[in-house]
DNA sequence: CTGTTAGCGCCTTCAA
DNA sequence: TTGAAGGCGCTAACAG
């Protein structure tokens, strides 16, 4: 292995000084700067991290912690693409980005714990927003640097967390279907425990409640995003008096699962019921017919979120904050005009 | 932060004899050895890794090389199981798992330098296969560990990796489509450049053979895993002289893309055609009929690769091998007897 | 502008 | 069974 000194050995400079040119001290001279890079370059050193950490405090590195894998909800397309806009950023700073691996609360917890402990990351990001858990309140003891993608259950004010704003995309998407001409409208949402679901709920009352619209409990589905949580979801729905023209659905994924049981029991989509959803994965454009959904714009919610973390890392100080991801409306095939 | 120092002061030991208790050394007394323990309890210490690795010349940290995000492959469920079944043994072993940020073919390479040189990590795992790869002739080059998923283009025998049969599993599902009645078979897969596609197609077609059943080119498409290339691949199946009743699709999400254009065309599914596919991600049951599908264990897969590449990595001398994860075919609905 | 000195926290001989 | 001493590779004062 190729170390300081060895370049400092064949410049016939001192270590610190090779040390400097490789934080581009301005303090040395460009002729040396070019003499010690060019021995760099040809004994093919590259620095140890875990040397420069051991000093430096800083690790440049995040840990991204995921929802414990019980959740089924992992296979949904949400999480790689969030990562790919956690990762841009991260490259683009030359960070490195550390994952969770456990599979219950208790290791995730263990886990952080390992990281914070044992300063591997100088920062997290949690994935997943929950009640009352213990990873959060840890890092919040710690006042270690975190931030949220999606909305965190209290404390709203001193997390920085980056979010959309579900209550109006939910309220604008219904609003939509109500303007194409539906009245009845239901609704298919994840589990209430979920601020997505709740706040785009929300959204999708309040369009109901402007336009006039009744209220009807019945109408308001919380499922799985299971297979078999959609089959009941629509079942329940489709056995009512008065069937709803159209539904809103809080994820693709969700929704193609509500499509199937749709059109498996004989209603076509969009002629007998319309649909939206959200999230605007892959597969919303490839399904029949493809959905009209709400683009929530997932990278750009990792995006923001490394680009958040990293600045408190670096800057302790900055107060905490509430990013919002702009949304838009994909319109494809899934309404139809009453 | 509390060292290794504050708790030997507190114990009234030396910082070396802390320093054997945390790696239990055998020849620290019982005694010793619990007053130290309940000390680091008691002021909460923690490793520092970068000391520890600074010495100790292992990271315990493994690198998951994710293929460049040009690649739209990414919107796979396959890779969050990867890495999943990767996480799965990487938590067990206390190892901490890196993530590939870049995205372009140029920059994961130089981050892989970075990891390596700089001792990020202890090996590597390619979740990609590519033909001239310079990221893994670079690592052979500098022999260091690392595992692929799939199958190399070259050296079979040299490098470590974890595979599916594909070819039988190809086979195998053909064989099925022709029991059931089928004799007019098409095949549609991801780009020839992909093993997977290559060993899965000649499976296809040695089952065709096999059964005496004629090999016709036109029933052979390669296309992308994007919306367009699945429409394209249909459309041309479904221009033909005479129709295919049966296709075998490489992934199940093109299979739902390929569902999706058969029904617009008014084809329905298995009524005109039947359909089988690979991989058995979450949404092969969701669909419409619910797919047919070769289930090749993505979470084991990963499983394995990250066993295989800490064997390697703890005992650099282990013989390089090929690792066969069954598959198992899940019967659904995306077949009819002819 | 550059060299010297002193650690960062841990592990590992070598002695005792 | 334990302690003392040195060093892993790098950075950060403090001197010049």
């Amino acid at each position: 292995m190729v170390t300081i000194k060895d370049v400092a050995k064949v410049t016939g400079v001192s270590p610190s000084t090779v040390s400097r040119v490789i934080a581009d001290n301005p303090r040395i001279s460009p002729a040396t700067k070019k003499k010690v890079r060019e021995a760099m370059e040809h004994l093919g050193y590259h620095t140890n991290i875990h040397a420069r950490n051991l000093v430096a405090k800083s690790t440049k590195a995040i840990g991204v912690i995921m929802p414990s894998s019980a959740d089924k909800a992992l296979q949904n397309p949400f999480f790689p693409e969030v990562l790919r806009g956690i990762g841009s950023v991260i490259h683009e700073r030359q960070y490195s980005l550390t994952l969770s691996s456990g599979e219950t609360e208790q290791e995730i917890l263990a886990e952080v714990q390992r990281m914070v402990y044992g300063s591997y990351v100088d920062g997290v990001i949690l994935l997943y927003s929950r009640v009352d858990d213990p990873v959060m309140s840890f890092l919040q003891e710690r006042d270690f640097p975190f931030v949220m993608v999606g909305k965190p259950f209290e404390k709203l004010q001193e997390i920085t967390h980056v979010d959309n704003d579900n209550f109006t995309a939910g309220k604008q998407i219904t609003n939509y279907l109500i303007a194409s001409g539906h009245e009845k409208i239901a609704f298919i949402g994840g589990s209430k425990d979920l601020f997505v679901t709740r706040d785009r709920e929300s959204g999708y009352q309040s369009a109901l409640t402007d336009a006039g619209l009744p209220n009807n409990d019945a109408y308001k589905i919380h499922t799985e995003f299971l297979k078999s949580g959609g089959r009941e979801a629509v079942e329940r729905l489709l056995s009512l008096p008065v069937r709803p023209t159209a539904i809103v659905v809080t994820d693709d994924l969700m929704s193609l699962g509500v499509l199937s049981t749709l059109e498996e029991s004989g209603v076509q989509v969009p002629r007998d019921i319309s649909l939206v959803s959200f999230n605007n994965a892959y597969l919303s454009e490839i399904t029949r017919p493809a959905l009209t959904t709400v683009d929530i714009h997932i990278h750009e919610l990792g995006a923001q979120s490394a680009r958040a973390l990293i600045e408190r890392t670096v800057d302790k100080t900055v107060p905490s904050r509430r990013i919002i991801v702009p949304y838009n409306i994909i319109y494809r095939n899934s309404v139809s005009e009453q």
